[in-house]
RNA sequence: GUGGGUAUAGCUCAGUUGGUUAGAGCACCGGAUUGUGGUUCCGGGUGUCGAGGGUUCGAGUCCCUUUACCCACCCCA
């Protein structure tokens, strides 16, 4: 018979079990943020008509999704989660409370060229308030202050949340006349990092941008400093254009409002060049790195937008979010060595073997393990010792519960901790109790840490 | 969509100017050790050299086609 070669697409990820275990943790504490916050869990389908999905039309979204027919329905995979939210949100309108909170992590799709942390298949992790009409500023500070507290809860440390305001960027480009051009001016003001200032001036002024006005683009972006330092650079240019005025009064609160929310001053920065996929935004955006690797992009984004379900209701539904890339962050965490191969990656706290032909004592005492919440796995294969202790060791289960004829004598059990090689034999009535808090002790670890700083 | 690269064991890879039987490490299997794993020792190769065609006495190696994957750009999480 002719074997089919198994294979994975490019750009679509499957973990081994140590590694998925490490993912779904990942994703709990996520959620466990979240839910702190007062957001509702949501899920919408992966597949949606293609009309939905598309309503926007146009740009990289027509590029990229991926899209078929099954029978007469022209259908889509989702490109994002904050689309099909839009589409919830109108659908749903008259049975949701207003500001509406909600988080929900799934799988978006881009038919896009695969490449190093760039995938086809990637979770994202979205939060977003959305108001009926009107929604107060303070929500664009809460945002980002969540997303601190979600990744200081997952254990990273070096991070750092950049905001700045979309209505600054377009006030300032009205003042040079240079409006109308102010998106690809962004994209190319974004990449000054990555190819320095002069770069940035020839590719403007090969755009057409007038050099003075090239000129005057690179002294703005230039603003850099402490957060108050480039507020007080930014006040320079009030009075010249209301957008820029009202974008910069934004800024000024947000800035205000996150350090109420606890956020440290050097978790966040306004950075003027942050501009990247974020072109239905209208007002404060976000950008979070990874201090140690710029180089892997943006790996948390979102912002203000005033105009959510426009395509699909008359209403006005303004809201602000933001998505963390979960695959692409977790591939970079295990690229960089970042995810800890500890005793929290086992499938199991506690392997028993049965010594005996009769396993139902072994079943017996898993049952009680289980409710002692010690999750508990019976090794039932009729194998050789040697090997039932391999299968203990693959697992990486940090204890091993013997339950053969001598312990069934003694009514006890013989557990064996795995890291040191020590066994004890415990009473059976109070064994599951002591290894609940043994279990205790070894814990305390996070998911997932950031290593030392030399 | 544009440009470059790679394809040999489960994984990471070596394989000389084309030469006889296809290699290493790790992993895996068996044994030393039938109630003790992770260390050690002994033994075991598990392969359509991505696919198709060509050149040649002879192709993993050279040429053509094709597919897949990787990297960069574009764009993005």
């Amino acid at each position: 018979m002719e074997r089919i070669k198994p294979r994975t697409l490019s750009g679509f990820q499957e973990l081994l079990p140590g590694r998925q275990i490490q993912f779904d943790r990942m994703l709990d504490s996520l959620r466990r943020t979240y839910s702190l916050y007062g957001f509702t869990p949501l899920d919408t389908p992966v597949i949606e008509s293609a009309e939905i999905l598309l309503a926007k039309g146009g740009g990289e979204t027509e590029k990229q999704i991926y899209r078929f027919t099954k029978g007469d329905s022209d259908l889509a995979l989702r490109f994002d989660l904050t689309v099909p939210l839009a589409k919830y949100v109108a659908l749903h309108y008259g049975e949701l409370t207003f500001p509406f909170r909600r988080f929900q992590t799934g799988k978006v799709y881009r038919g896009e060229r695969a490449q190093r942390g760039r995938f086809r298949e990637f979770y994202q992790c979205d939060i977003d308030v959305i108001g009926d009409g009107k929604l107060d500023i303070s929500n664009e500070a809460e945002v980002p202050a969540i997303i601190y507290d979600a990744f200081t809860a997952l254990g990273l440390e070096r991070f750092k949340i950049r905001v700045n305001n979309r209505k600054i960027l377009t006030g300032f480009y009205d003042m040079l006349g240079l409006g109308d051009r102010s998106g690809d001016i962004m994209r190319t003001v974004d990449k000054l990092d990555k190819i320095g200032p002069d770069k940035v001036r020839a590719l403007l002024t090969e755009d057409g941008v007038p050099e003075d006005a090239a000129e005057e683009i690179l002294r703005f972006i230039a603003i850099t400093g402490e957060n108050d330092q480039v507020l007080t650079a930014l006040r320079e240019y009030r009075g010249r254009s209301e957008t820029f005025d009202l974008g910069l009064e934004e800024l000024e609160t947000v800035v205000k409002h996150l350090a109420a929310f606890g956020v440290p001053e050097d978790h966040f920065a306004v950075d003027l060049t942050i501009a990247r996929g974020l072109d239905y935004y209208t007002g404060t955006v976000y950008e979070t790195v990874m201090l140690d690797h710029p180089e892997i992009g943006s790996i948390c984004s979102g912002g203000r937008y005033d105009n959510l379900a426009e395509y699909y209701t008359d209403r006005k539904l303004p809201g602000v979010g933001i998505s963390i890339g979960l695959t692409r962050l977790f591939y970079v965490l295990g690229e960089q060595g970042y995810l800890n191969d500890d005793l929290l990656t086992a499938p199991a706290d506690v392997l028993i073997l049965p010594m005996t032909e009769d396993q139902s004592p072994a079943i017996a005492f898993a049952t009680r393990l289980r409710a002692a919440g010690v999750r508990t796995q019976v090794y039932g294969e009729q194998k050789k010792f040697k090997a039932k202790m391999s299968y203990a060791d693959k697992l990486g289960v940090p204890f091993v519960v013997f339950l053969g004829e001598d312990e069934a004598a003694q009514n006890a059990v013989k557990v064996k901790d795995m890291a040191s090689g020590e066994q004890q034999t415990l009473p059976a009535a109070d064994a599951a109790a002591q290894i609940a808090a043994a279990l205790e002790d070894k814990r305390g670890g996070r998911p997932i840490r950031e290593p030392k700083q030399d």
